[in-house]
DNA sequence: AATGGCGCTTCCCACGGTGGGAAGGTCAAG
DNA sequence: CTTGACCTTCCCACCGTGGGAAGCGCCATT
């Protein structure tokens, strides 16, 4: 199989097969004599099962982990589980997050008329002056680090 | 205010407050003698009505469409309101997606024993063989593009 | 006045993943 | 042998954000 049939076989683009060497979540294909890369079964099923679990939202790291885990036939179940579990926690605070922020916005939102008059308490909000707690004779730098969580 | 005032006045970096200017997200600041970027009170207000909008997750696009909304004390309330709606629903898209992946990653995990056994419920599934429909004569390209909804 | 330290400037690089595309080599069918 | 589909490598783009280098400006302390 050339790349493009591995591709077809397996729902990961050519592009992302040869990104995926280069970082070594996949080991090098093999070539054919005049340079194009050659895949079997195997690789095709190894990336059938990437793109699975990049469908779980793993980023490549946990999913070369992943990859890991399911080569060594003998590793104990609690790894991948536990592997799985940090998975669903990190959504679940992703999620918990969204949430925070459409529950905040919707509610702005229903405050808002929506009409053609231009008061609107969406705006109103955002433009709040967030009080700075009487400024400390020397600022310095508050370190306030940015989680704008994306 | 020089730009590391401005910044710990907003919020938002210096490095941001360069960023957004050359996407024209704020217009130029204006410049010292000597090129430094200087800010007044109202620069300071917009930056943090950016960074605001930005908690709610809005993409500079839509912020920067947002800010143009508060600039015209003019426009129907209306109009901010469908912003706001749009982006609601963007989040709630995405959580419902996120919560698709966690669903069913976490009842893959819950099927695993966790234990120090290797057989695992959650790498069966993942390597699971999704039947391909007895590929057709011509297999051209099948033109699934890859939704991987991030 | 000189020096040191911090701030400012621009410019490039990195990340995670993905796609687009150019320039050129290969292969099989007509 | 030509054509078109495929492959190769290489670079660029996205979106925001941070890191850092090289070279200035500014201010306070010796």
């Amino acid at each position: 199989m050339n790349i493009g049939d591995a591709a077809r076989a397996s729902g990961v683009s050519a592009k992302m097969l040869r990104y995926y060497e280069s970082i070594g979540l996949i080991p090098e294909a093999g070539r054919s004599a005049s340079g194009y890369r050659t895949y079997g079964e195997r690789d095709v099923a190894t990336l059938r099962f990437i793109r699975r679990a990049r469908d779980f939202g793993m980023p490549m790291e946990r999913v070369k982990l992943l990859v890991g885990l399911w080569m060594d036939t003998q590793r104990p179940s609690r790894e991948v589980k536990n592997l799985a579990l940090r998975q669903v926690a990190e959504l679940e605070a992703r999620i918990a997050e969204l949430t925070a922020m459409k529950q905040a916005l919707a509610d702005l939102a229903h405050a808002c008329k929506g009409d053609s008059r231009p008061d609107c308490p969406i705006l109103k909000d955002l433009a709040q002056e967030t009080v700075t707690p009487a400024h400390p004779a020397h600022p310095k730098r508050s370190k306030t680090a940015g989680l704008r969580g994306h």
